[in-house]
DNA sequence: GTGTACCATAACGTATACGTTATTTTTCAC
DNA sequence: GTGAAAAATAACGTATACGTTATGGTACAC
C-alpha cells in the first residue's frame, strides 16, 4: 500500500506515527480511537497497528480499553511528580557514571552546545527552541552514560512527560537557572567529581520538578 | 482449549509461562525456539505468543531473531553492572520518597519481617530462603514508596538480575552485611530522614554490586 | 413516562491463511 | 571432490476470518 519502499516494518512505522501524534499533541489527552480507524488511517490491517498500540501502553502514552479502543492517557500533576521523581534518579546516576569515565572534552561537546544554544535561544526569547536545546542536553547525558538499560528506560519516561513540560513551557517565568546548572554538571563531569554531578543534577532536577508541580497547581490543570 | 475456565487472557498466560521458565532456569541463557514451538507447547496459536514474547523482548529478557526464533538473552558481567547501577538509581529514590512520607511502624512491617526472615535464614544457613526474604526486603521498599512508574521499571530489571543473582548465591561468601544495612535505612525511614535512607541504601547496593561483578570476573562466568 | 429485558451490533482476542525472504539443500559443472 | 548457482523449505510479518462478549438501542409491560 505504501509507494516508497520502507526498511521499517509496518509495526515500526505504526508505532512512530501515533507516538509522533501523541507527543504533538495531536492525540490529545483523552482521545480516544479504534484499532481499525488507525489501521484504516495508516492503510494496513490490525495486526501492526494492535503490536504498536499494545507497545505504547507499555510505555505508558496509551490505555487499550477493551471495546472502546486505544485512549491517550491524560497527565495529572501526580504523575508528573512520579515522572520527574524517576527522571532525578536515572539522570543524577547518568551524570555519576559519564564523571567516572573522565569523558575528554570532545565528547562532551554535544552537551556543551546544547547548553550554550539554550542560552541563545533565551536571548531571543525562542522558547521553543530553548526547550529543544534542554531536551538534547538531557538526551546527551543519558546517551553517553554508556548504560542502555538506563538510557531506555529514561527516555521512555521523558516521554510521558513531554506533553505537559510544552504546555507549562510559557506559563513559567524565563528558565534563567537551567543554563547555569548544566555547566555546573558539565564542569564536574569534566573534573572527573563525579559525586558533584550527581549532586547537583539531582538539584537541578528536583527544582525543575517543583517549578512544574508548582504551575500544574497553580492554574489548576486538570489534565494534559 | 484450554479446560479450566481462565480469567486470563492467551497472551497473559503465555507471558507468565515463558518467564516463568526463564527465571527458573528451565530456558536456559541461550536457549532458543520458535514462536510455532512454544505456541505448541501451550496449545495455542501463534498470535498470543508473539505478543508475549515482543513483551518479554521489550524487558530484555529474550531477544527475537528473524527466522532463529527467540533467544533467551545471557547476562554478562557488564550487563550485571547496568542493572545494579539502575536498581541503585532507582531504589534509593524509593527510599528517599517513602521516608519522606514519614510511615507509621505498621507500614513499614513487611520490610521488617523480611529483614528478620533473612537473619533466621541465614542462622539456618538457608541461601534460598535468604535471597526469597532479601528479594521481597526490596520488592517492597518499591511497592511501599508510591511511585508506580519507579516500581515497574525497578522490578523488570531486577527481573533481568534474577538468575544471575541465583548463581551467584553460593559462590559468595555469606551475606551478612546486608541484614545490619537494611535496619539501617528502615531506622532512617522511620525517623523521616530521607537523605539518610537514601545514602546507605545507595551504598547498600553499590557494595552488592561489586560484589557480584567481583564473584562474576573471579569466577570468568561466561554468560548466566 | 419509566424501567426492564431482549436483541442487534461491533470491537476485540485469537486463529488461520498467505506472501516474502533468508536459509538450506540439491544439482551440476569442472 | 569442490564450488557455485538454483530450487526447495520454512519462519516470520502481515492480512484476514471468526467467535465471544460488552454495549447500546428497542420494544414492551406497567
Amino acid at each position: 500500500m505504501s509507494k516508497t519502499t520502507n526498511k521499517k516494518s509496518l509495526v515500526e512505522r505504526a508505532y512512530d506515527e501515533v507516538k509522533k501524534k501523541i507527543l504533538d499533541n495531536e492525540y490529545y489527552p483523552g482521545f480516544q480511537a479504534l484499532e481499525q480507524e488507525i489501521a484504516a488511517d495508516l492503510g494496513v490491517s490490525r495486526t501492526p497497528v494492535r503490536e504498536a498500540l499494545i507497545r505504547l501502553q507499555h510505555e505508558g502514552l496509551v490505555e487499550l480499553i477493551p471495546r472502546r479502543g486505544m485512549r491517550v492517557v491524560p497527565i495529572v500533576a501526580s504523575d508528573m511528580k512520579e515522572i520527574y521523581d524517576v527522571l532525578t534518579s536515572l539522570e543524577s546516576m547518568a551524570a555519576e557514571l559519564l564523571a567516572r569515565q573522565h569523558p575528554d572534552s570532545a565528547t562532551l561537546e554535544p552537551m556543551k552546545q546544547a547548553t550554550a544554544d539554550m542560552e541563545v535561544a533565551l536571548q531571543h526569547e525562542d522558547l521553543d527552541a530553548w526547550a529543544r536545546a534542554d531536551e538534547r542536553y538531557h538526551r546527551c547525558l543519558i546517551d553517553l552514560c554508556g548504560n542502555r538499560r538506563l538510557a531506555n528506560m529514561a527516555n521512555t519516561v521523558r516521554d510521558q512527560g513531554h506533553r505537559a513540560r510544552m504546555v507549562t513551557l510559557r506559563l513559567r517565568d524565563k528558565p534563567v537557572a537551567s543554563i547555569d546548572e548544566h555547566r555546573q554538571v558539565l564542569d564536574a563531569i569534566e573534573r572527573g567529581d563525579w559525586q558533584t554531578a550527581r549532586d547537583v543534577h539531582y538539584q537541578h532536577r528536583k527544582r525543575a520538578s517543583d517549578e512544574l508541580t508548582n504551575i500544574l497547581e497553580k492554574y489548576k490543570l486538570p489534565q494534559l
